[in-house]
DNA sequence: ACCTGAACACCGTTCAAGT
DNA sequence: ACCTGAACACCGTTCAAGT
């Protein structure tokens, strides 16, 4: 609002510019759809002009997580080890959710910046305020971490395909003859279900843990 | 051992050997660096021919996946559900670390064939006989699976960057300022935990998943 | 029926050249 | 300091042509 630009393009490029149109890029139309070119046409600019600011395609991804990981949001209070382990599952999901064409790379490529290490390490002092020893933390952790991990990568790409060309199956496919428990269970493969899942399997896991604790 | 060729190129092609060829490459030289060129050089034939036996680089993947999700061992005896559970889970872990490289691919695009259901539909018998209502079915499928594709993807990936060249980080990176409670756990991010991590994790979740039963 | 050669419309990245 | 144009060495896939 301060100044009188008329062409558009006078805006300067910078590292966060770059980061947040790649993001918005892969939101709208897939991580397999943005190129150097493409993200260069929607900053009114050649792609060799991202290299000014990112130093490669690789880096570039890692930069777009950077940016997202930081929205994950920290707990409130700590000492309260399993509200704790809930809210930062649920806000890393949330997250996933808000973004689901990045999940494969927040699944992919996690932990490659400093930055993303933060909710790592309050996950950490959570686990030791609750009283785990180092080695059933880093346990605990990996059980939690893969678990949330797998979970969004799973109800992002669809647990089983949905609207692919190549060949690929849905539901409606599946032989009744042979697999008839996987009918059985088929009504409740259903997206509603999902959130009472990852409460489910939330529950699951601190019930789990508490028991190690003891 | 039956004729009498003497040029390696007469052997014809066929699906089967598309695929696997595919595998080997993928096994040697990591997913990103196959190219339908390549694999068309390795089989010593033009990279066109390949398309007269897969539709697409989509469904050469997807078939890889299917071969090797064939290669799951089924549980002997489904009716001890917790043994069989932990069984399915070491058989896909097995088949994971025997090739880390396709792990990506199996995380990422799992249920897109018919054959790679057979696991599935097993689960889902062992919960029956378990005892599990068809939705508690579903959520312990959803948790078990989840983790499962998290645990060998982080493990198959390394957790934390190794040896990318790109700025990514290791361990040695982390201010210890910032980050005691990470730094404290450090010395058990080790790989050879990653087998008691593996185990500790089942444990948790199938104690978990017991108490939902009773 | 299966394989090929050439072509199309793309990639990421380098580098010298421009302002 | 930042942006560009041209070039290099690749991609997946189509299609007409060969056997």
């Amino acid at each position: 609002m301060s100044g009188s630009q008329e062409s558009p393009a006078r805006i300067p490029l910078t590292r966060e510019r770059v980061l947040l149109a790649a993001l918005g890029f892969i939101d709208q139309h897939g991580v397999d759809a943005l190129s150097m070119r493409r993200l260069g046409a929607v900053l009114g600019v050649e792609a060799m002009s991202i290299y000014n600011h990112v130093p490669n395609k690789a880096a570039l991804l890692d930069g777009i997580l950077e940016v997202l990981l930081n929205e994950i949001r920290l707990p409130d209070d700590p000492t309260d080890w399993k509200r704790s382990i809930r809210e930062m599952a649920h806000s890393y999901r949330k997250l996933a959710l808000s973004h689901p064409n990045v999940v494969p790379l927040m699944a992919t490529r996690p932990f490659n910046t400093i930055a993303s290490l933060r909710p790592v390490e309050v996950t950490f002092e959570i686990f030791a305020l609750a009283g785990f020893d180092p080695q059933s933390a880093v346990h605990a952790f990996r059980t939690l971490a893969s678990f949330a991990i797998g979970y969004t990568l799973a109800e992002a790409e669809g647990m089983f395909a949905r609207d692919r060309k190549d060949g690929s199956i849905t539901m409606d496919d599946i032989p009744i003859r042979e697999f008839p428990n996987l009918i059985r269970v088929a009504p409740h493969f259903m997206d509603s279900d999902l959130d009472a899942g990852f409460d489910f399997a939330l529950d699951v896991m601190l019930r789990g843990l508490e028991s190690k604790l003891g």
